[in-house]
DNA sequence: GCAAAATGTCAAG
DNA sequence: TTGACCTTTTGCA
């Protein structure tokens, strides 16, 4: 289940395991229409937040994807497998497949339509060229919290509920506060965690916020249990905070749920 | 075997 | 604010 570095990481996987080589497309599923790509040549793959677009062709005809909250992608060596029936878009060269199930979005889109997502989103962390104020004026006037500006895409672009968690548990902000109330070090100290947090996740594509001296050998034991994903906050309800040992917190805002210490994020 | 939950977003009420 | 949607995984019978 994705956030921005996922989508970060299988553009990374995209480019380099298919960019510039003919693929073969089918829609399994059959709501997508492969036909528009089958058999042109892969691109490569452009990202912003949690958006995805796979470029093909000549004419560079652009493929948007968002995953949603369960999409995702399964790349595998070779072409012989056997496509799930939920499988919406394969795409494959003489090497490898890539499965794409469950995405909110699959389709193909032109520039303009393009040019209406890309409008609506705040900066990403994961751009080097992202502009960071765009974000901070928004959060240092809003009386919203920043617990639901973290999530607003609009405001920042990437961030999903595990990454809000775990910055702002790092960060030793309480969720409740207002946007206004936060100075400019700390809107400036929560972008720079994010674009170290998400940069080091999509690196592989796991979410790695928590310093590993802190996880109990237990922990580490039963780490396929876990899939090996650590948090500080996120999915602790009730247990204790890794470094001050309180009860970790959750509510729901915003109909999501948000994982905090009371006792580190005063 | 089935219900519930899950890293997301949008639109209806 | 709630429900709908896309699917898989987990936990409890």
């Amino acid at each position: 289940m994705p956030e921005g570095h996922s989508i970060k990481h299988f553009a990374n996987v995209h480019d380099s395991l298919f960019k510039e080589t003919t693929v073969a497309v089918q829609s399994p599923q059959g709501r997508f229409d492969a036909s528009l790509i089958d058999g042109k040549v892969f691109r490569g793959s452009t990202t912003k937040g949690k958006h995805l677009f796979l470029w093909f062709g000549e004419d560079k005809q652009a493929v948007h994807i968002h995953l949603g909250l369960y999409g995702w992608f399964s790349i595998l060596r070779g072409q012989s497998s056997q496509p799930k029936t939920t499988t919406r878009l394969r795409i494959q060269n003489d090497e490898y497949t890539s499965d794409l199930t469950a995405p909110t979005v699959c389709k193909i889109v032109d520039e303009e339509q393009i040019m209406t997502i890309l409008a609506k989103l705040g900066p990403d962390p994961l751009d080097p060229h992202a502009i960071y104020e765009d974000a901070a004026s928004k959060i240092m006037f809003s009386k919203k919290s920043i617990a639901s500006l973290l999530m607003n895409q609009s405001v920042i672009s990437g961030i999903g509920n595990v990454y809000r968690a775990e910055i702002l548990f790092r960060n030793k902000i309480n969720p409740y506060r207002e946007g206004r109330s936060l100075s400019l070090a700390e809107i400036k100290e929560l972008w720079d965690d994010s674009v170290y947090l998400l940069n080091d996740g999509s690196t592989d594509g796991r979410i790695r916020t928590v310093n590993f001296e802190l996880i109990s050998e237990e922990e580490k034991a039963a780490v396929g249990k876990y899939n090996g994903q650590f948090s500080y906050v996120y999915k602790r309800t009730g247990q204790p905070c890794r470094v001050c040992h309180t009860s970790i917190a959750e509510d729901t805002v915003d109909g999501r749920t948000l994982y905090w210490c009371p006792e580190c994020q005063k």
